[in-house]
RNA sequence: GGAGCGGUAGUUAAGCUGGUUAUAACGCCGGCCUGUCACGCCGGAGGCCGCGGGUUCGAGUCCCGUCCGCUCCGCCA
């Protein structure tokens, strides 16, 4: 009995074969990408992960063999045995937008491992299809070069970071996924415990408290590639589980982390796209950000910085303005402004559009004006009413010219910087003030460290401090005296990498001082009892000799994302969820029995369908 | 929780102020073509216009509701 092909093996892959391979008999296995009759001789492009070969069925050499052949349609799976030959000497022309262009392999045998119906869309990266089909026909999707190449650039960052992380003396070790839930922060996933009725776990939002206590533990470098889990609102950037690179370190200061990662970074840069990125990043306080940007994770790639108009606008008791007066005289409340060059070519409806946009991300307007050849304001109610005096002030803050258009966002602070660092990366994306190449990958790299941030937020609604970054973040030196007095000033030791406007890492030096970790529960308002309750095996190891520590946790999808040029996590996540959280793929989430609910002693409240 | 955009052959879209039999391209099927490779030419099949209700003599089109996908705000220590 003969040997089949997949005893045989393959002997290359699909973009391998060129004219030094003239005259071998090969054996290559894949998908046919596409089929050509061209009077009875048939063409298939046979594609595998690697390229693309073209097979040549010749009707003279073996007419049954290219009957079959003719009946192959495209996904169809195949193996094949053939002779590589010249193209040219067989009477037709190389194709030099292929490696293996020059040859082709003419087919003596033809191994049909599984048919395949016609797929939902065709396996091309130029084929536009809802983001919907593809993901319920991942498969498929999967199929196709970019989502292959997105992968593999994803294979290759991890691969770098392991390495690095390794030749730093860092050991990777395991956190359980299945942890105690504690509470402030992300919203967890519950896991009920068969085993102890009407107790649950939380699937680990990050491996946080595990990692401090390596610290503890005397194990010094920890890393990690770990998937996590926060049951929020999904976004293009946000999926409810994710993967994090996180690193934890012993003696570490700010200066020790930023300067590890820049290395782990720059050999991911080096590693996916082949840039050498300037050392040391950038850095940028967090107030600083907020002042100029109104985002704490700026977009350095353009300018369109924001002017605060406060100070001048209260000076000028509104400048004859009183949408202006009213809200300065409101303690809290800040005017900013953001100027729209001439050279954009605005016209008055599309600026007067921005409003619409403002409005879906809260606000209750926009206030806009055009300067005119003498800095008179035109195109609004303001030109009318402003007083020179204040109108040449603020053209001068903004540094707005003739034909310039500005925009003012006045109100609360936080909803101006939402509002006006929107609109800026709106116009960003509607201008096209950022340069893409053919993938969408960004032409320029923006990074930097954005420091200082605020130990606590204010909690509107609960009235209380909240920890801005997370409970076991250290204020700075000097600061631990307005943990109770003015916990509002205090400043931590976190820090966040963002690149291109994208939060792409976040940590902080840690607390290894129970005495201080315990004023900050104070300032957290969290009680003796429940600091036990829900921290005491923390506390308790902390007690135990705790070396200073600190780490960071880089978001590992959106840096694939950035590197393979796109804006969504689904497009580097091969089992992506929807906004809804959802898989297309497998229907997941969904219901399941009575018995099984009883099982883990559960009822559901939902409604009935 | 809120705002916006979208849903029409397998796929991507067109379909105006409501009016015969809902178009096109790609794909699919068949035939032709001595060498294709975005092949070309000829022919063909393919539609609960997301779903439900309403207005109307008449709805893909207008109105209400609902489901799904995407973007943004809230949320994401």
């Amino acid at each position: 009995m003969s040997t089949t092909l997949l005893e045989r093996q393959r002997s290359h892959t699909c973009n391998q074969l060129t004219k030094a391979d003239l005259g071998k008999e090969v054996v290559l296995m894949g998908w046919v990408d596409s089929n050509r009759d061209h009077h009875g001789r048939i063409f298939i492009d046979l594609r595998d992960r690697y390229g693309i070969t073209q097979l040549v069925f010749k009707p003279e050499l073996d007419a049954a063999l290219r009957d079959r052949a003719h009946q192959l349609g495209r996904e169809y799976c195949v193996g094949i045995r053939g002779v590589v030959e010249d193209r040219a000497a067989n009477g037709g022309s190389p194709n030099p937008r292929l490696p293996t262009g020059e040859v082709e392999i003419s087919a003596v045998e033809l191994a049909l491992f599984n048919a395949a119906e016609t797929p939902p869309f065709l396996v091309e990266d130029k084929i536009e299809t809802s983001e919907e089909k593809r993901l319920a026909h991942r498969t498929v999707d999967l199929r196709r070069p970019r989502m292959q190449r997105n992968l593999i650039i994803r294979h290759k960052l991890m691969q770098a970071a392991r390495r690095y992380l390794d030749g730093q003396g860092f050991l990777e070790m395991e956190t359980p996924l299945l942890v105690k839930y504690t509470p402030g922060g992300a919203r967890n996933f519950l896991v009920p415990s068969r085993l102890n009725p009407g107790k649950f776990y939380a699937l680990a939002e990050s491996p946080q408290l595990y990692k401090q206590m390596f610290m503890m533990a005397g194990l010094d470098r920890y890393f990690q590639i770990v998937k996590c889990f926060r049951d929020e609102d999904l976004r293009g950037d946000r999926q409810p589980e994710f993967t994090q690179i996180d690193i934890e370190l012993s003696w570490a200061t700010e200066r020790v982390v930023q300067t590890l990662v820049e290395g782990l970074v720059a050999d991911m840069f080096k590693e996916a796209l082949g840039v050498t990125v300037e050392r040391p990043f950038q850095r940028m306080s967090y107030d600083e950000a907020m002042s100029r940007f109104g985002s704490d994770k700026p977009d350095l790639r353009f300018a369109m910085e924001h002017t605060d108009l406060t100070d001048i606008v209260k000076k000028h008791q509104g400048g004859g303005i009183k949408l202006f007066a009213d809200v300065v005289a409101t303690p809290g409340n800040i005017i900013k402004a953001m100027v729209i060059e001439k050279k954009r070519e605005m016209s008055r409806t599309e600026v007067d559009k921005l409003e619409d946009v403002a409005k879906g991300m809260g606000s209750k307007g926009v206030g806009r004006v055009r300067l005119d050849e003498t800095g008179q304001w035109t195109q609004g109610p303001f030109g009318k009413a402003v007083t020179p005096e204040m109108r040449a002030e603020v053209n001068q803050a903004c540094g707005a010219k003739a034909g310039d258009v500005i925009l003012f966002q006045l109100g609360k602070a936080s909803l101006v910087h939402t509002v006006l660092g929107g609109l800026r990366l709106h116009l960003r994306d509607k201008l096209g003030l950022v340069e893409h190449d053919e993938h969408g990958v960004s032409k320029q790299w923006k990074i930097l460290w954005v420091t200082d941030f605020p130990l606590f937020e204010y909690d509107e609604i609960g009235k209380t401090h909240v920890a801005a970054h997370h409970p076991f973040t250290s204020p700075q030196a000097g600061h631990e005296d307005k943990l109770t007095s003015d916990p509002g000033s205090c400043r931590a030791r976190a820090y966040d990498l963002v690149l291109n406007g994208n939060e792409v890492a976040g940590g902080s030096i840690r607390i290894h001082d129970g005495a201080v970790q315990s004023k900050v529960f104070t300032a957290l308002g969290i009680s003796e009892e429940d600091r036990q309750r829900k921290f005491g095996f923390l506390l308790e190891a902390m007690k135990y000799g705790c070396p200073p520590h600190g780490g960071i946790a880089l978001g590992f999808d959106r840096w694939a994302m950035l590197f393979c040029g796109g804006t969504s996590l689904r497009d580097v996540i091969a089992y992506p969820k929807t906004q809804k959280g959802t898989c297309l793929l497998t229907d997941a989430p969904t219901a399941v029995s009575e018995a099984q609910l009883k099982d883990l002693f559960i009822a559901s409240t939902a409604p009935q369908e």
